[in-house]
DNA sequence: TATGAATGAGGGTTCATTCAT
DNA sequence: CATGAATGAACCCTCATTCAT
């Protein structure tokens, strides 16, 4: 499609661009600051608008704040939802999702890992409750594997799954805190795999047993003799 | 015998008693509202003094909040420093803060648990350093427990005490802050046991051809499962 | 034609007007009741608008002050810079010298004197330090003509040219502070023809001698020679 | 007289000394600080009492530092008053206030010299008065000299008396206010002749025909300069 | 639509002074 | 008498939000 034709809606266009600009620009900056120490007066800068505009597409602050964490949390959903299906077990699914979770929230600068991080527990319940909402999609994807694997006794199904949901993003939570605060980033790939590996070992069904082995060891071999060739 | 007509907040007091009015009347204040959204009127209000008599005793709002931040660990802190030592057993030490942890948090409608976690990702640096600096001191009798622990096997030895520091702390303030947002209040004493028990699962030594089978089974499991699908 | 109805204060103004307005309301004031008894209310009360829109134009309470302070000296320093090389000798410089500043500090009610005067040696030494740079330009004309006549012999030339200074405006500004503080105002034409004498009296070289008039009235006589008309 | 009979009136005795004890320590912390900086817990605790003592024995804060000022200006006009009688001449006698003039407020590190130049122009109005009323009898031996002098035609008298009281205390103050400023303490001796100097030249009955051939040089000179010009 | 301009609604803090003990 | 304790009354400043143009 030529791009001639797209001016054929500058309106339209326009419009949006300017949000994305001023959604853009903020996120620059509440990132950078946290939601109560950013003004309005800064957005607008930032944005290189006037602060009145800002008003003339968001309803305020706040909503513009949400809008903005809910974009993020967007792309990173997004994204797991676009490759988690495509792993294959439980492991590698869990592996996968630490392992994203850490790269997101720490290799990039954007400081949005501590804008959620921080106002997902701020005064201000709105933002606070929409960071809760966004989080449920975002951590959908392991869960479903998670509860999936309860329900097939690949992973321990006596701990409510909530709770492996506490142990899950809990731990990562305080390991981000932990680097933003110390200001020491973590070698992002060996505290993926050990923390993979912490959290598997408590996922583990205890009854790993010798006997759940032997099981195990007549149905691979029941399964080789009909498998021949490279899947 | 002291004057018939008692108050609970005398017009005047002694200075260490209406510091501790002060405290008090501050803990309550902040607790419920958060650091940035109340005010020095409030905390007045609620001592039942006048505004300047709360500058008279602190040197400003911030202090104060460090103030109580600070007492409200000590007693934590003392808490655990004193019984911990009593307990026999990496297992029985963990258990016991696991569980006093969440006693402490969610049963005492303190709401300080809420202050804490949300103060220690706040805009405000220096109450987020003071709120570091507390959590050393609560968390080292566990800590000091499980380097031990680790420097004898009992526990594993291949995880930097940092991450499994994580692990503890991190699922239970997940744990806590998704009581103090979803508004229920789960069982604690299942959900101490819960915890602790996925947190030692967790810790236990790794009985490396248990594991990796573990681990090879989840695998081949999944391979299974495409290679003959619905056999 | 602009709109029937002029308002001496518009609700929305131009930034200029507004600045302007603001700065003639606050020399009124700040000129009325010194620097620290003027409220930043009873300004913008005086500039008609909200006490907000004094922190729109002006970073504080004491930017202001400063801002009208250098206007001040802004005008009455140029308006000596404009006039004082037109005057030939250095006796007729420092008899406009000293009469405008008479007339400049006495004759306007602006109170401007009262606060210069009074805020050059107030507890506020950002505000001081303005005034003394302000008083550099002011005095400069005056002080340049004297440090060239002390060159070419025609003042005294065994003074420190500083201590000539203390000399012209400290007596000034005696004369100044008594008529503010006695509410008496002298005759300036009067006030200013003595001062002027007075101080040129103490300007002359000591040795203006009958030698010195001789030599001359040798000078006089040789130049009359070649000079006819009426220059 | 023995000391042990003055503890006869030790309730009397120890009223004075606390009231002594209190000028003395509002002595120093209104010299450091001034008036305004200065706050009645510094002089409470400088002097070793509680706040409200202070009140127990002046009014309050204003009516101390008058009382302060007041006292100062006794000691040093009562200096005066002793020393300037013993003095010949009104060049001895101006010569000597002069000095004494430079050397008790430059000398001393009291800073009381600050105060009252500072002060004597403050926004605190009562305070300006009594520095002014007090300022009276310090400057009368002076004064009351030079107007002797006037009727007896030792120095000119073609001028106020009041203007040549501007002219002596303005430049000290000028002087002075230079001094404190720059933080320059000049050569109290020299800059005293020097003053002298300058002043007794003003102060001289003028040579009528002399002074006006000396202006008169003035101008011709300045004239010829431009009439012929680089001849 | 975009904005320059204006502001209402607080917020934290200071300090001279009062008063019961 | 001395004081520990308490406070009333301001004051400067911030900022999200509104509105006329």
């Amino acid at each position: 499609m030529p791009t001639s034709l797209q001016r054929t809606t500058p309106r339209r266009a326009k419009s949006q661009e300017r949000i994305q600009t001023l959604l853009s620009a903020a996120r620059r900056v509440f990132s950078e600051h946290g939601y109560q120490r950013t003004t309005t007066a800064q957005i607008a800068q930032a944005a290189g608008v006037s602060e009145a505009t800002v008003f003339t597409y968001f309803p305020g602050k706040r909503e513009l704040c949400i809008q903005v964490i809910k974009d993020w949390y967007d792309e990173i959903s997004s994204e797991l939802e676009r490759d988690v299906p495509h792993l294959h077990g439980v492991h590698a699914k869990l592996s996968h999702v630490v392992r994203a979770h850490l790269v997101t929230l720490l290799a990039d600068g954007s400081g949005m890992c501590a804008l959620v991080l921080s106002e997902g527990r701020a005064a201000e319940p709105e933002l606070a409750q929409v960071i809760t909402d966004c989080k449920r999609r975002y951590t959908a994807p392991l869960m479903d594997c998670l509860a999936e694997a309860q329900a097939q006794g690949q992973i321990r199904a006596d701990m409510p799954l909530r709770l492996l949901r506490d142990l899950v993003y809990g731990s990562m939570e305080h390991v981000l805190w932990d680097a933003i605060t110390t200001m020491k980033r973590p070698r992002i790939d060996t505290t993926a795999e050990q923390l993979t590996e912490l959290i598997w070992s408590a996922l583990m069904p205890k009854d790993t047993s010798l006997a759940a082995l032997s099981r195990f060891k007549d149905e691979v071999s029941e399964a080789l003799r009909h498998v021949q060739p490279k899947t």
